[in-house]
RNA sequence: CGCGGGAUGGAGCAGUUAGGUAGCUCGUCGGGCUCAUAACCCGAAGGUCGUUGGUUCAAAUCCAGCUCCCGCAA
């Protein structure tokens, strides 16, 4: 098929390979404009748009898609398909209507549970025990869509959202080949969602990273490990901020100690609400990630340091 | 030129302000103690102090350039 393709991080990067291996045809590819990044503000390109190069594919990486510059580009086109992946621009009906078989989009997540943002950290931090992607029919609504096909898949205890990212990843670049290609027989069978069971995945913030240690030691793993690797956990040692990469819950605890209070050295465990949790990976400001063995060979902290 | 921290045996750090023998906590190797041990005791190996140049009798330390890593912010 004759595809539109509009995405731009990481996550949408593996489909453009797929979708290629598959035989189909990217004729296009819609990508958010470069941003400044990082240290001195570099102008950095979207992984997309680098993987669009990669395979000779015109970028086309506009400010809106509404203001009717998108829609002739796909009029000139005419395309049988907009794929759409973590695009992260509202579409507009013309644009939505314009290829032959509309615009379909590949969801991280089990819809109609996380519509939104940030739906693979949220499955983690609400400790979900599985989650998959979900590709749908897209509507104007935000990920309102019908549901085209799915794939579950199971959440480890201990899985990070970064590593969670990368298997959902791969996963939906193989659910839109299969997607495409039922679509193609005319096999696809459109499900509504049923909105009642709807909840909404919103935009990852600062305030999130800070710990609660008052809070259970599950709870407290789970945005740890939902938070990895961006934006990261972060508590409070000894007035500077430490980030926690990874995390473990302790098998044994000190229900008198307070919450925050490190409780054991080796390996560095702190006691929080109810249970105790084991910070295994940790970064202080200016240092690299490290293992806390490694951390506390070269500073001395005290056991009964209380974290905030 | 957005702001800032950093690079020292295999790991994590101190030493740099006031230049002058390379240090700490671990790890590794050998030995000892012990029923035994990730515990304890004794000993050893291992570093051109990120890189290039400059100042100096003398530079990890002072000066200049370069490379790489990280925090903030976006």
């Amino acid at each position: 098929m004759r595809i539109i393709f509009m995405g731009t991080p990481e996550f949408a990067a593996p489909a453009i390979d797929s979708l290629i291996e598959a035989g189909h045809e990217i004729a296009a590819v819609f990508s958010q404009p470069d941003k400044p990044k990082g240290r001195g503000y570099t102008l950095t390109p979207p992984p997309v748009k680098v993987k669009a190069m990669e395979h000779s594919i015109p970028v086309y990486q506009p400010t809106s898609m509404k203001d009717g510059e998108a829609l002739k580009i796909f009029r000139e086109i005419q395309p049988d398909v907009g794929v759409v992946i973590a695009y992260g621009k509202i579409l507009p009906k013309d644009i939505l209507d314009a290829p032959k078989f509309g615009c379909i989009n590949v969801h991280a997540s089990l819809l109609p549970k996380y519509r939104g943002a940030a739906p693979i950290q949220w499955s983690v931090i609400d400790g979900q025990p599985k989650t998959g992607v979900t590709t749908m029919q897209m509507d104007v609504g935000l990920d309102t869509g019908d549901m085209l096909m799915k794939c579950e898949t199971e959440i480890a205890p201990d899985e990070t959202a970064g590593e969670l990212h990368d298997r959902l990843s791969v996963m939906g670049a193989a659910l839109i080949v299969k997607t495409l290609d039922a679509l193609a027989k005319g096999e696809l069978q459109p499900q509504k969602q049923d909105d009642s069971l709807s909840c909404y995945a919103k935009m990852l913030t600062k305030e999130l990273c800070a710990v609660d240690w008052s809070r259970s030691a599950q709870d407290i793993h789970n945005q740890i490990r939902g938070l990895s690797p961006w934006p990261v956990a972060t508590a409070v040692l000894e007035g500077k901020k430490l980030k926690i990469h990874r995390s473990a819950i302790s098998p044994v605890e000190a229900p008198e100690a307070r919450c925050g209070e490190i409780i054991s050295l080796e390996p560095l465990t702190v006691q929080c609400g109810s249970g105790a949790i084991q910070l295994l990976e940790i970064q202080a400001e200016g240092k690299k990630r490290m293992n806390s063995g490694d951390y506390l060979r070269g500073h001395k902290i005290d056991l009964g340091t209380v974290l905030q």
